[in-house]
DNA sequence: CGGACAAGCTGA
DNA sequence: CAGCTTGTCCGG
């Protein structure tokens, strides 16, 4: 067979098709060869391709490639515009592998919303003015020469500098974990002079060769000149996708970063311990860091009247009174009760203390059901015990009636914000309020103890947005815990300034659990859950568990052995949920 | 995914 | 047995 050596005779596509891992070939219509339009074909080109009697959109994936034999080739229909770079292509492959999903996905995410003819390039490369020498110019040293650098900041650190510093080393990724907080720092970024593109709908602009701002789907936008890498709040959950495929925009830009050789930067004031396993801590001065959080006052709970006490601890009154705006936090989610000894006060939990026991039929299980007891205290022997829970409704009555006035109630459904000095709400308050003097978590224990593997990380990134509400500790803003476990690493990392003692206990859970980063694991679940681990059979290296509730948990001590296993394993026909490194397991 | 085609079910 | 539903296969 011969093939003209420099005309698009036969490409390779990516169809459009959410169920089609396959690639199919076609030929490059005689006329495209006329007009133009096959030579300014690409790797990453968007095209309409029949298939199946219907017409859909393609990715080209190869050009000039050699036909399939035996195969009746079908013809492009029409050129659609500009799409993602080969390189992009490749991300959008790893990525795949990675969070065990499908290629497609990703490369949408990488195209552009509306069809492009072409790119104009921007001309000569900005250069920004150099910045002092702080501990931010020392991390992106750091990073420059080695990849990755964690910063770990105050939680109202200034995006801007970090920004700007990272601006010097050329175009830079910069990934907000919200809207609102990616758009203030595109404009301020553009009012110091950067062309900026802000999220998706700046594709092309961004393609032209500029700055990125954006939440995690703009990791996807191309960067023809990427020069540097930034994460801000890379511990944010918002940096993932919630539904499957479960992807980490940290991740994502961690891995660009190094296939360009660029530096990267993962900025938060708790980082995460994938953060931390991924490249050298940076930090301000102790005293530096410590002003940046907000002062704390502890209520420890324990030593209350236990027939008196309520949701309120004694003293507490005095903090929400007076003229401060204050901002309550009570989180009621999850069905779980939980119990406190009438006597002494402490919780009721499993004996290795990490989750609370419930009362059914005058016995206390834990919520597994792998432990179980007589309804007595461990610590007193009493046999009294009662519920503390209280929803926010009925702690809105009660703090009306504690500071005497009234009080609105801010939930995640209600669009709008409290009107009232003293609001009360679940964790959405956080979002929602602004102006915030005194911000109170008037049961931190219900955080803690969750029923989730990340309970104590997820509490301290909910306290680092409350501190961030409240500002620098000269701001004059307070912090309040009630909370029967004083001496948890968490409230202990508060009182202190001092993140570091949660990422230590988080670390030696997930090291003992084999929990990313010390190890994967993958949660098959759904209707073809069955038959795609009977087809998975045992390969090296992967253990299966389960199934439990039709679920089957695969473990590994590296993500290669078990990513491989995941991709060589044919999909059944049928629904499949695989979350790679699921949050709860 | 969505069309094609085959096998299975229903009703008179 | 036509006419319809449900299942399985496969696409260039």
């Amino acid at each position: 067979m011969t093939q003209t050596p420099n005309q698009n005779r036969v490409v390779r596509v990516i169809v459009d098709v959410l169920a089609l891992n396959k690639e199919f070939s076609y030929l490059v219509p005689e006329a495209w060869q006329v007009d133009g339009r096959a030579q300014s074909l690409a790797v990453g080109s968007m095209v309409r391709v029949p298939l199946a009697g219907r017409r859909v959109s393609a990715w080209i994936s190869g050009l000039d490639v050699q036909a399939p034999p035996g195969v009746a080739l079908a013809s492009l229909s029409t050129l659609r515009g500009v799409g993602p770079s080969a390189e992009m292509l490749e991300l959008a492959s790893w990525a795949a592998w990675r969070w065990a999903g499908s290629r497609v996905k990703f490369l949408r995410a990488a195209s552009p919303a509306k069809m492009l003819a072409g790119i104009p390039q921007q001309s000569a490369r900005q250069s920004v003015p150099t910045g002092p020498k702080d501990v931010f110019a020392q991390a992106f040293e750091f990073a420059s020469e080695h990849g990755v650098a964690v910063l770990r900041t105050p939680p109202s650190s200034d995006d801007v500098a970090l920004a700007l510093q990272a601006c010097r080393c050329g175009d830079a990724l910069l990934l907000c974990a919200s809207a609102a907080r990616a758009r203030r720092l595109g404009i301020a970024l553009r009012r110091a002079g950067i062309r900026v593109a802000l999220g998706t709908k700046d594709w092309a602009l961004a393609a032209s060769g500029v700055t990125v701002v954006g939440t995690r789907t703009a990791a996807w936008l191309p960067m023809p000149r990427l020069g540097a890498v930034v994460v801000f709040d890379e511990h944010d959950e918002r940096h993932s996708e919630e539904s499957a495929p479960t992807w980490n925009a940290r991740e994502v830009a961690l891995e660009r970063a190094r296939r360009r050789g660029v530096p990267a930067v993962l900025s938060s004031p708790v980082p995460s311990l994938e953060a931390l396993r991924s490249g050298r801590l940076f930090r301000p001065d102790r005293g530096f860091e410590r002003r940046g959080w907000p002062l704390v006052k502890v209520f420890d709970r324990r030593d209350e009247d236990p027939v008196k006490g309520g949701l309120f601890a004694e003293g507490i009154a005095e903090v929400l009174r007076g003229d401060r705006r204050v901002v309550c936090v009570l989180n009621r989610k999850g069905r779980a009760r939980l119990l406190s000894c009438a006597a002494c006060g402490e919780l009721v939990r499993t004996l290795d203390e990490t989750s609370p026991m419930l009362l059914s039929d005058k016995e206390l299980r834990s919520k597994d059901g792998n432990e179980s007891r007589p309804a007595v205290c461990v610590h007193c022997g009493s046999t009294v015990l009662k519920n503390l829970r209280v929803g926010v409704t009925r702690a809105k009555e009660e703090l009306e009636a504690l500071v005497g006035e009234a009080v609105d109630e801010v939930t995640a459904t209600s669009a709008q914000v409290g009107k009232t000095r003293v609001v009360i709400g679940t964790e959405a308050v956080l979002h929602r309020q602004d102006q915030v003097e005194v911000v109170a978590f008037l049961d931190l224990d219900q955080d803690l103890l969750a029923p989730r593997q990340r309970a104590a990380e997820q509490t301290m990134a909910l306290l680092a947005r409350a501190a961030r509400l409240l500002g620098p500790r000269d701001a004059g803003g307070l912090l309040v815990l009630q909370t029967r476990q004083p001496d948890h690493e968490v409230v202990r990392a508060l009182l202190l300034g001092d993140p570091a003692l949660v990422a230590v206990a988080e670390r030696d859970r997930r090291r003992s659990a084999g929990i990313a980063p010390y190890g994967a694991q993958a949660l098959i679940s759904s209707a073809g859950a069955k038959p795609f681990i009977e087809a998975l059979g045992q390969p090296a290296g992967v253990r299966v568990l389960g199934p439990s509730d039709n679920r089957w948990l695969l473990q590994a001590d590296e993500h290669e052995p078990l990513l491989d296993a995941l991709m060589s394993t044919p999909r059944p026909n049928a629904r499949l949920r695989i979350e790679v490194d699921p949050r709860h397991a």
